[in-house]
DNA sequence: GTCTATATTGTGATAGAC
DNA sequence: GTCTATCACAATATAGAC
């Protein structure tokens, strides 16, 4: 609390952005319910950002860039599923705050994902589903890609919501070995 | 066109409805949009649907009842984890064009879900992981089991977004294999 | 069953004082 | 930096004619 205070207002605003829009969505939340928490009006908040749609930019900008590059250097070289595969569990990891937002209200993201993604959202999933499946893939080989991918999206953020916020060892380990035998013929 | 002009209107409705819901979410769809698409206006929709909400309940009370049945009968026989997520890809394949009506405004869907399954959503996660875990788990089987339920779930999703709407029995196999693999130790 | 017209409310955003 | 006051608009919903 004390800590919070001495926190700026700016960053304030972004922490309880980010829990609200995580539990009641984009839409979901008024620029109202943050001013609430916040303990002032919602006249302040336009002090600190010009719009709604800009805290979500705010908070979102950076980590979808991140996920952009990843894209990137993914289609690139040509990694193997392993370390591809290790690379999309410790993004997700240290990401996790953030996934939540998008994931609570998908719909409404579509404008900032557009924007802040060298691709769309589909081709990038169609670029890691390429990559895992490897150069002429049967249709059976690209259904183990999407199933290894759903492992360490969705394994990774299970792990971590019963874990102090960070990812352990072990529990790596445990998930990328599910991943491979997933994609494993 | 002129068999959607034959149904009822209800029915072209929900039509409509789910299409929308499904691309720009629940709560970023409005009643004109779905009006403007039936050919009428906003007033005719409240002849046949008390309010917006009576419309996404109308499409999901159903599936949700199915969703929760399923829930029940895991829960009750303790079934073997492959008949478990043969059940759950089966689930997934019939329901599939609701699934993304769910996902694209997950926050929206709070008060639905509250209403018409027996359960909360995590407890009902949290069972069906508990029937892939087996007794006791150790950590690691946890995750293998978030990990085998998360194989099911999505590509089962990404079979039938390339296919003609059936799964073919080859791709149910393909995944419950790889879903098997995934719990294994 | 569908229309026009309108009531009502919620919400994002701004003006201007302090 | 934050406040009070208010605007503008969009969206759900209703009344009553046809």
């Amino acid at each position: 609390m004390a800590a919070e205070r001495r926190q700026g207002t700016r960053e304030r605003i972004l922490a309880i952005a980010r829990e609200e829009f995580a539990q009641r969505g984009y839409s979901g939340t008024t620029i109202a319910d943050i001013a609430r928490r916040l303990g002032t009006t919602t006249a302040a908040l336009y002090y600190h950002f010009t719009s709604k749609a800009d805290i979500l930019d705010s908070l979102l900008a950076e980590p979808l860039a991140a996920y952009g590059r990843l894209i990137e250097q993914t289609a690139a070289a040509s990694m193997p599923a392993a370390a591809l595969l290790a690379a999309y569990i410790d993004f997700t990891a240290e990401t996790r705050e953030l996934i939540p937002v998008i994931a609570a209200d998908q719909s409404a993201m579509r404008a900032l994902l557009d924007e802040r993604l060298p691709r769309s959202p589909e081709e990038m999933t169609a670029a890691i589903i390429a990559a895992l499946a490897g150069p002429q893939p049967s249709r059976a080989a690209t259904i183990r890609a999407h199933a290894a991918f759903a492992v360490v999206k969705e394994a990774t953020l299970a792990a971590l919501a019963t874990s102090d916020g960070r990812l352990a060892a072990p529990d790596r380990d445990e998930i990328l070995t599910a991943a491979l035998r997933a994609l494993s013929e």
